[in-house]
DNA sequence: TTGTATGCGTTATCAT
DNA sequence: ATGATAACGCATACAA
């Protein structure tokens, strides 16, 4: 295979300098159509594409976005995370950019020069890294409110609505005492539901005990946990039990048929995520639906708008929808 | 934040040219000690770290790798993939490389001008994107052996030992009738798990019929396709059903458990993968574990060698290990 | 409407 | 042991 054509080839044939073809190849107007013409035939001629890295190093960037991961293995394994690099992708493509992993290990200078900005997430209410980025001046479009970063530029799903939604539902069933399955409040899409919570059942003058929440880790065994605690705590038990995520719902809904409670008879469970086991666990899960596949074709878009000094609107907050399933019904 | 330090900066500090300065910074060991040190100090003192535009253009190489994902969404919605993407980037890091995500559907110049090869996943048995790969002298490594491909470079667990051990425990329970929930055969991981088990079938002197074997895609509702067709076929039934898939052996066990047969008492049911759920469903699955997370480094160790003119073995073929577990007992 | 000149930051070759 | 210089491919300000 022989060299890959320059522009300075495609000068060479057509008959004009390099400038000439560096111009007329950007759409830049001010040419006759003859040599535009000429031009363009002999760059599909020789089948020419830029070189990305000379642009690069004239233009100092590198048409490259960051998907940052911190540094936990857990991020990996979410299925949250394959949905959303699925959309970053494929909008970054449309707009001739790649998405490349950062891997909080590997956030050196070295790494950070190789792209021209960043996308968040697994933010924390309050986020280092948000702070580091913010201060060192690297655009970056986060996923989350950043709740102590005090950020313009994200994209977060409609959580108010969706808790509305799921706990109106409730109430109409005749709820009135909702415990809450809670995982690690460091993380504000955590936070953010629970304290959503408590506000909405506030407002809508339901129950609210402490003893009625109970905390774990942000997974099956978490689930258990925080179940384990709601049932052991007060001789008054809630009806129905809330969880932060459909993971955690899971192992409560396991936690409470393991100690001979049925789901839904004895207490409902609603989930958050509508995550893909859920519509087969038995019961199937009731849960609250949000689009991360959306989520990361926004805040692709987004980023790249805020790379190239376009206008955005900002934020975006996507619909979500209370999903029924089999976890619920009237109390006893 | 004033402009990023350059090898001009360094050189005018310490007095000397940027070619010395580049010299240095490169390792090259023919100078004095003194310039060498006081080098080394400026750049540290200056923070500088070198431009990955400049050296890429000069080099032609991008220090970037790409996941080359084929345009199912499906390929992203895997776990698989994550773990994949978490042992690439890992070992990419250690090297100064990154990763990028190439989706098929933009697989074009300009984008492959930006990477220097690629990790391929999900290959056909006869794959059209490899035999492209290999006519346009991309460097790449597989995560399959390349059937009709003919690879060399590839790492890969070990189906067959795997295989072996399950069958060889199934049969010293008493199992002689084995039948296969089979998927896709268009993929080589599925081609070969089958190809595989025929062949350990045959050779152990099991019973070998072709009624034993159902097809469906590679998901839940494939399983249960695959294991009604099975149970429908023959008036023999197996005592044991083998799934290409984890995935597919909980839709089998699904099939089973509505037509009113208990899992393991009246059919065992063995998996592939040992997905995260296999443990948690009822009966939890027994299934050959294989580490997609290794997979993934070596994948990127082989590839960044092989971009670097080093020498390494391959092929790589990664242990994998039988997981008994409660979906497999004695047939009755 | 087109060309000239210059620079982006680095590496490599060949002198000195 | 160190330096001068060219080259990598492209973009752009300015000149013609």
């Amino acid at each position: 295979m022989s060299r890959k054509a320059t522009i300075k080839d495609i000068a060479k044939i057509v008959g004009v300098t390099p400038a000439t073809v560096s111009n007329v190849l950007n759409g830049n107007n001010r040419f006759s159509e003859d040599t535009k013409k000429r031009i363009l035939a002999a760059a599909k001629q020789l089948n020419y594409t830029p070189n990305m890295f000379a642009r690069a190093l004239v233009k100092n960037r590198s048409y490259t976005i960051g998907l940052f991961i911190p540094a936990s293995p857990r991020a990996f394994l979410d299925p949250y995370f394959s949905e959303l690099l699925r959309g970053l992708t494929e909008i970054a493509l449309e707009h001739g950019y790649v998405v490349s992993i950062i891997y909080a290990d590997g956030l050196n200078e070295t790494v950070r020069n190789r792209i021209d900005g960043l996308v968040l997430t697994e933010v924390k209410v309050k986020d280092e890294y948000v702070s580091f980025f913010q201060r060192a001046n690297v655009p970056f479009v986060s996923l989350a409110r950043g709740a102590e970063n005090e950020l313009e530029d994200y994209v977060v799903s409609d959580t108010r609505r969706g808790l509305e939604e799921a706990i109106k539902y409730l109430a109409r069933l005749g709820h009135r005492r909702i415990g809450y399955a809670l995982g690690p409040l460091a993380y504000e899409y955590v936070y953010e539901r629970y304290s959503i919570f408590r506000d909405i059942q506030r407002k809508m003058g339901l129950i609210c005990e402490a003893t009625d929440v109970g905390t774990g880790e942000n997974s099956r065994q978490g689930g258990r946990m925080a179940a384990r605690r709601i049932m052991r705590a007060a001789s008054e038990k809630p009806t129905a039990i809330l969880a932060s995520t459909d993971v955690m719902a899971l192992g409560v809904i396991e936690y409470l048929q393991s100690i001979g409670m049925s789901v839904p008879e004895d207490v409902s469970v609603v989930g958050f995520d509508d995550a893909p086991f859920s519509r087969y666990v038995t019961p199937p899960i009731a849960t609250v639906r949000h689009d991360i596949y959306q989520l990361g074709r926004h805040a692709a878009s987004m980023l790249i708008s805020k790379l190239e000094g376009r206008d955005y609107t900002k934020p975006i907050i996507l619909p979500v929808k209370f999903i029924v399933r089999g976890s619920i019904s009237s109390p006893r």
